[in-house]
DNA sequence: ACCTTTACTTTCCATAACGGAAAGTAAAGG
DNA sequence: CCTTTACTTTCCGTTATGGAAAGTAAAGGT
């Protein structure tokens, strides 16, 4: 059970709900993403960008149906920071 | 029961503190508020000027303890806005 | 080989948010 | 009056954020 952490860097909307698709799955591609959140290419790359270089989340590239994607996922360190902010935000909001 | 709608005027971590102390009570002051948040007179008096402005909390201005106190109250407006904007938090992070 | 499309990435730019520090204000009390 | 208390407002610099557009790289078609 990780501990409650608010954590500015995943409070940002854009950037709370890449954690909260990617939490429950192992990953997910970039246009997938980006297809939940409703924003341009530009906005999510920065934001994948800004996660990435916290090592909350892990970015692959891999050719999937003949044309070259980039899928996304949690790091061991990205979920950690996610639950403990989740848990920040509870202990906020009171449960 | 309100309708869950992600609101950035209150999911700035300050302004969320601020209605989520506010929401159990009827009103409380200003000092009160300031020492939970561990915020300086001016970002407080900031924060409180932005809900005010957007009707999400009354400020009263009472002689307590013979020295003119400000006290914090969320409105109704305030009040759905925030129960909706926890209501989004959740849809986000899954319950 | 060349051109186009797809799938991002990066840069440029403008705006807005945020906080600290300090100056300003207003009401009490000595 | 002068000081203290309780904020409020202003000034200032930093960071955040998004849109638009230019840049990059790998495939696939011809």
């Amino acid at each position: 059970m990780s501990k409650a952490c608010f954590d500015s860097l995943i409070h940002a909307h854009n950037r709370l709900q890449i954690c909260a698709l990617l939490h429950p799955v192992s990953e997910l591609e970039f246009s997938v993403v980006k297809a939940q959140l409703e924003v341009s290419d530009s906005v999510l790359s920065k934001h994948v960008k800004a996660l990435e270089q916290a090592n909350y989340i892990s970015v692959a590239k891999r050719v999937s149906l003949s044309r070259p994607r980039t899928w996304l996922s949690l790091t061991e360190l990205g979920e950690a920071a996610y639950l403990g902010h989740v848990a920040a935000l509870r202990e906020i909001v009171g449960l």
